[in-house]
Order: structure tokens, then C-alpha cells, then sequence
DNA sequence: AATGAATGAGCGTTCATTCAT
DNA sequence: TATGAATGAACGCTCATTCAT
């Protein structure tokens, strides 16, 4: 998924957030090539042709960096999740989302950076925070269509199938992903996942 | 799942498989409690008491003690996959497999150590190849259960299966593990899994 | 042979130029003192009363420094050679170079670079690189005079006798040198230079 | 000029003596290819085929080893001299000397060797002891040829004309030595220095 | 808004040396 | 003799951060 800049109306940026992108920009780039561990202020600094003392000026510290880096990747996916409940029946975009997401999986940014993301968020609290947002907001999209697609469905039930169905979707990304031994696999899993929470959604026993 | 030293036999340790055993202790407490990014040489030779000349008379460079610890704890998760299969009618081992797993993600270490594992599986060759083997061997578990529950599939499709399966519990590790926003829905998640893998196995229209 | 500070005009150093002229002094120092062997960064930054990191901030390795250093040092001897050539007949500038040649050889920073020139000029390429463009530059000093001299002699042919009469010269460095056990040679051996390298000049057959 | 083990009667080596040659063979060839910079007991051990801790059973200290090797190397360059002095006029031994002395210059380990040697003469006191005395060894050769050649002169003069013509013969090793600039120049080189030595030593005037 | 200069801590690594066995 | 284990210092280098300009 592409990450957008905001901002498009009038297209009068102020001159220092187009700054702020470029800089995210390549800290993002070399996170995705590099991991966490390898990514530092002067690389960044370098990547986005600035001195490292004017990034400092925009970003005082690394942290404050890296999570605006995490925000603004978070919001391109949470951009993409809204255009995805547009058209055809509940079931049809239930499958949609399957098959859009499973598929993104592929891509080498989605690839890395969500393991990257899943570690940080273990030693970080502001990462933490930000990434649990965005599966709150990614998941209520689920619960909306499982709610119209089975509406005997609690909201809870709703809600335990949309995280169950979320977290066996992301957990194919190390399986899956780019580069991954079982990349070719994609097609055929989107198949399994399809039917497999289509069948849960319409007829599994869901604790309430 | 805890990680065991080897060499019951006899009692009689070799002092360096001792020390070896400290380090790779120290380093794997240090990984679960600060990440990858802030595992050091140091603060390992520190955790374990000795000197950091000494520990590098161990492990010659960081790969090798990281690859070494990692290959140690896999060889954890592996020795209790192969212990899982026992008892009961494939069924039975199927959902007790599904519950254990599940359940192990809640325990502090595997929350952490994995996705750890998965980021650095993106970034350096050594770990890649540890894990895709770890992960094959516990697929060819589910594999073989798999084909004795429905022995109409074929082996590519039980494949597919186990692949669709493990991936799909992996996923919880980030939002019912240790100190996770849904840890409690653990039980929950269980019921879920066990009743939409068991449906999918038997009832599942799996590609070929 | 002094090395001198360049920039002259006006006074005005840029302040980073003269922390550059500090280190490499610093460094030069400690190379003559101590020898290519015991030179380390954090011994050039101490001296030269700044921190490693700062250091390592006007020269990021310890190659570039070193070659910085080099070069700096052998700029000095450049400028002396090109300040010979101005007064007497060839045949005086001949013998002034000679002699003004082996008396430097008794200074102690001369005695102790060479040697150590020579030796990284085999390990290091950048070193080997700079260390040829100066005797390529000096040779061609005394070139230019032989052909003064003896113009019955060709381009090869006086190339051929600077070749051998600044090899010659060099040799002396280990014997005559700075606390060496033939210093006080060094007037007789001037003489001895003089006359045999005279007579070769003008008398010798030298190969065609 | 090769170095060659002693010892040669009876076939008995000391077992003992034995493991020091291999390990000063090591040392040698390491600090041949890499330069004194880069010789460490580690490698010398690896090289040699034994531990580090044995190593230093047999050298105490890394300056003793390398005191050791400088003295059996250079003892190989005081036989090859004994061995010069055999057959023909003085003057034809004269020449011999010479030829074969600036020949052996292209050898690869005596391009490098020398150069080390000097440069750690002038750092470590016993490898100036060592040096100085090989040199007044291999200048008494010289010296007892040149009065031969011409009974004239004093012993003193010829001293002196022995330290011109080997300090002058030391000096090409950096430029037609192997790999370097002029090596082709070799055979050109050699009859410049003899005739000009030769002239010297026969014409020349030397101080009393 | 941007740069250049500086710091101090920490990194992975290599080293000579010591010592018990 | 020979090894294995251990140390502590130093190495070149990178880092996040600070600050004056």
C-alpha cells in the first residue's frame, strides 16, 4: 500500500512539512531496507540530503521520529482501509478485504515492515499505542460487514471474529510475504482463507 | 517453552558447553526483555559474568552467538512439537496441538522472541534459514496429523493446510500474547481456531 | 623539512581547516615519535586536545586521515625541492641538491618518516600512490639538472641516472640518520656523493 | 635470499627447536604479506598450526618472538654473504657483490622485509642492535674486498666507501624492488652502480 | 531553517598476556 | 609440551544528542 502524502487541497504545503515528508520518507526507505536495527539519524539524514542538525530541528529525537515515520505509514494503510467498503454486497467486500489484504502481504513494504512493527511495539509504548490503534480501526471495518453479513451476531461475537480473522490474516505475512519460501502460494490461500472465514462468519459457533 | 539444556547423560558437562550455555542464556534473557536493537555484547558478557574478551573466546562474532542462541531456543520449540503427538485419535492431537500452541503465544518469551525472530529473518541470511527449517518441521507435524484425520487429501493439499493453519495461529502472537490487548480472549480464540481449522480439514474445498 | 600551514592570504582560516592542520600536526607527531605501529585515533585525539568523535568528524576513517597526513607531509618536501633550483650554474645547483638532500636526512622527522613511508607504501595502495607522484616529482628535479649538465645525454638516459643517484641518496637514511651510528659520516659522505654521482653524470656510460 | 634452517648435521633436531622454526617461518611469511602492523600472535599461532597458549610456552613475549625471527632472517643474509666470497679477483667479487645484491632486492620478501626492519629499528631497540650488527658484518665483506682492490687506501677510508656503496645498494629497494616502479630497470641499474662504485673505490677521492 | 562543530557513550572486535590443567 | 579459559585494555568506528551561529 502506498503511502500518500496528505494534505492535497490547494496544494499550498508549508514548506516545512514537505521537509518533514521528505524526511520520513527516507527513514521509512531505509527502515524497509535495512530493519530497525540498522537505521540511524545520519543514514536518514544523508538519505533525505539534509545535515543531520537540521533533522534534529525537525524531529529533536529519534523516537519522536520514528513514531511520526510509524504514524504516517499507519495512516496510508488506514486511508486504504476506508476505500475498500465501497461496493457489492456484505459478502462480496467481506471476501474483497480478504483477498486485498492477504494480497498486500506480498509487497516487500508490507513485508517488512509489519514484523518490524510487531517488534518495536514490544519495546516501545508509543509504537504500541499507535499500532493498536490502527488494528482498533482496521478491525471495526470487519466487525461493520460481519455485522451486516450475520446480523444474529452479538457485537462481541462480531468483534472475536473480526480479530480472529485479522490475526490469522497477518500471520501470513512471514509465510507468504515477499521473497518468502511460500510466496507462491498466495492465490491459494486466499482461496482457503475466503471460505474458511466465510464458513465462521455464517455458521461457527462464536462465544459469546 | 522452555528452552533445555542438552547432555543429560552422565552429568558430566564440558566446562565450554557450560559457559556456552550461561551465554546463551544471558543473550536470550536480553532478547526477550530489551529486542534485537539493544542486544549487546556487553551487556550480554555483563549478564553472564564474564568478560567480553572471554565471551568472544566463545562466540567469535555477534552472528554466531545470535545464530547460535537462536538455533538453541528453535531447538526448544521443536523438541516440544515432537512431544505433542502422543496420545489420543488424530483428532484429538489435533485440537490439543491447536490449543498448546495458542496457549504458548501468551507466555512472555514467545511473545517477544517471535516476532524478534521474524524481523530478523528479513535482514540477515543466517536466520532465514533457521527459521524456514523450524517452521518446516512443525508444519510436517500438523502435515502427518492432517493426513491420518482425511486421508482424501493429497499430500500438496495437506501441505496447504498446515501452511494455511500455522501461519493463521502465528498471527495471534501480536494481539493475544503477553500483556496484548485481547490476551483474554485466549480461550475464545482457541474455540474459534479449533472448530474453523477442524471444518476446514474435514469440509474444506482445498485447491489442488 | 618543515611542513608548512598553507593559506596564507589574509589570516582568515576557516575554522575547520585549522582543526584539520591540528590533527595532522597532532598525528604527524605522534607517527614520528612513536611510529606508524602505536598511532591510533584515540592517541591523535588526544593530542590533539579533542574528542575521537569529533575527530572522526573531520576524518571519517583512519585511512583518510593517514593519507591526509601523508600527503601533507610529502607537499612539504615538494615545496622545498622546487625552492633548489634557483641559484649557480647546473653543475652548483647539482651538488647543492645533493648535499641539502643528505643533511636533511639527519633530522629526526625525516630519519623516521621515510622508513615508515616506506614500509605502509607496501601494505596500503593509497599510500604506495602518493608515495611514487612525489619521487616522480623529485626525480624530475634532477632531471632537468643532468640534462643541463651533460646535454649529449637522452630523456632515458637521465632519467636513469636520477634514478640511481636519489636511490642512492635515500639509502642513506637508515645510516646516517638521527641518532644513527654513521651520523656524524654525514660531511664525508656528501663528499663521497658529490664526486661519484658528478663523475657518473659526466663521465659514466650510462646504459641506453 | 632464503632463509635456511641451521642446524644441518646429523638430521637431530630438538623437537623443540623444531616448533620454533615452524613458528618463526610463520611469523615471517605473515609479516612478508601483511606488514608488522598487521602480525599478531593469534595469527602467527593459527598459521603455525598450534594454540596461542603454546605459542607463548615457546615465546614468551610477542617482542622475543619477534627479536627471534628478525635474528634468523637476518642470519640468513649473513650466510648468503660468507658464501659471496669465493672465486675470483677481488675486483671480480666486487662486481659480483654488487650484481648480486641489487638482484636480490626484487625478491618479494626482501622489498618488504628491509622496510619493516627499518622502520621497527627505529622504535624497538633491540631490532637496532640486531640491524646495526648485521650491517657491520655485511660491510666487513665490503671493506675487506675494497682493500684488496686497492691497498691505498686506509681502513678508515674503506669503512667509509663500504657504508656509500651499501647504504647507496640498501636505498633501490623501494624502487626496483618487486611490484615497484622501476623494477625493470634492474639490470640498467646494476651497471650504473658498479661502474660508479667501482670508479669510486679505484679514482676516487676519499676523505682520510 | 539550516549548518558545522563537538561530545561522550557505546558498539563489535582484536589484542598481548596470564594461568590452571 | 600443549591446551583452554579468562582478562582488561585498546582498537576503529557509529551513534544520538547538543549547541553556537
Amino acid at each position: 500500500m502506498k503511502v500518500r502524502k496528505k494534505g492535497s487541497k490547494r496544494g499550498s504545503y508549508k514548506k516545512g512539512e514537505d521537509r518533514k515528508d521528505t524526511i520520513l520518507d527516507a527513514a521509512y526507505n531505509l527502515l524497509i531496507n535495512s530493519g530497525y536495527y540498522n537505521l540511524s539519524l545520519r543514514k536518514i539524514a544523508d538519505s533525505a540530503g539534509i545535515s543531520i542538525g537540521n533533522l534534529q530541528y525537525y524531529f529533536p529525537s529519534k523516537d519522536m521520529l520514528v513514531e511520526a515515520m510509524l504514524d504516517r505509514v499507519i495512516q496510508g494503510y488506514l486511508d486504504s482501509f476506508i476505500e475498500i467498503r465501497r461496493h457489492g454486497t456484505p459478502q462480496e467486500q467481506f471476501l474483497a478485504i480478504i483477498e486485498e489484504v492477504i494480497t498486500d502481504l506480498g509487497t516487500k513494504h508490507t513485508t517488512v515492515f509489519f514484523p518490524e512493527l510487531w517488534s518495536l511495539s514490544n519495546h516501545q509504548k508509543g509504537v504500541t499505542k499507535a499500532m493498536d490503534a490502527m488494528y482498533d480501526r482496521y478491525r471495526q471495518v470487519l466487525v461493520d460487514i460481519i455485522c451486516d453479513m450475520n446480523p444474529a451476531l452479538s457485537a462481541d461475537q462480531a468483534r472475536r471474529l473480526a480479530l480472529f480473522i485479522s490475526s490469522s490474516i497477518e500471520g501470513h505475512t512471514v509465510f507468504i510475504g515477499y521473497r518468502k519460501p511460500w510466496n507462491k502460494e498466495t492465490g491459494n490461500l486466499v482461496k482457503m482463507a475466503q471460505q474458511s472465514f466465510l464458513w465462521l462468519v455464517m455458521e461457527g459457533e462464536i462465544p459469546a
